[in-house]
DNA sequence: ATTACTGTATTATTTCCACAATACAATCCT
DNA sequence: AGGATTGTATTGTGGAAATAATACAGTAAT
């Protein structure tokens, strides 16, 4: 449920903001039709300015992800899943590839960068605590739920 | 030796240029006594500003990677290369885990991400292209040599 | 209608990064 | 001594990101 943000990222908070819930729609966490927590609640709970939460809601409409209903809220838009998981996975691979290539040429064997996977991927706790998992508490399930 | 720099990319010119150094000493490319290219001259060759090639030297100065003499130019200090391998090493394998942590909770399975790491590692080309390795051309190594 | 929520828009200020143009100071070479 | 190189310092400009404060505009519940 987003209930962080790393001012001292060089990435910025209204990107994070993005990537975030990019993550939480690809990896099913938010669903069509659930809404959003508002630009004054989440601007709140991150202490962040809410003109920076309401630039990541306008982009993320404009790329198609959400629709806004003045007066109401910011919802999850249909059949965005698999074009936010397509976008995630192309990410994290461009990702793993420049890291991979980094440590390849700093002289780092291949059997190091497989023993950092497995361990990391074995842990439970990102141990960073919030690059991916939040948000999800103050998003509302659609309907009656 | 540095012919460039990613104008577009998030991190700061006068980072990229911080880390470059830090990677060629800890990649044995430059050792202790080595000169680096001077503020002019880098600044030139990169088309970035004169100022922001000195805040990289004034940086690494205050970090103890070198020194510098006025009318001579910026050296790499003794004793340094284990200490910017280590560094290196250690951020290196920061990433890793953050991006394997991603992949993990993207619900990307671990056999995917050994592809990824295999392909990356037996590539000749970095695909990005400099990341690490540049800047040593305009370096001139210690003494006579 | 009133109230309380939603998102939207505007303007001004701050901070950081980089650019630009100089000037100054120390060293080396001849 | 003079010239060319080095690093250093200063001041001003500009853009991007974020803050701050405020106002406006729809929607829903009462």
């Amino acid at each position: 449920m987003l209930t962080s943000v790393d001012i001292r990222s060089s990435v910025a908070v209204y990107l994070q903001i993005e990537n975030h819930v990019q993550f939480a729609i690809a990896s099913g966490k938010l669903k069509a039709g659930d809404q959003l927590p508002s630009v004054r609640e989440l601007s709140e709970r991150l202490d962040v300015n809410p003109n920076t939460v309401a630039k990541s809601y306008r982009d993320l409409e404009v790329m198609g992800l959400l629709y806004t209903r003045r007066g109401m809220g910011v919802f999850i838009n249909k059949n965005v899943e698999s074009k936010c998981r397509e976008e995630c996975r192309r990410r994290i691979i461009n990702r793993l590839h420049e890291v991979t290539s980094e440590a390849k040429a700093s002289g780092m064997p291949k059997k190091d960068i497989a023993e950092v996977i497995d361990k990391s991927f074995s842990l439970d706790s990102p141990l960073y605590g919030e690059t991916p998992p939040t948000l999800l508490t103050l998003a509302k399930k659609k309907k009656g739920k």
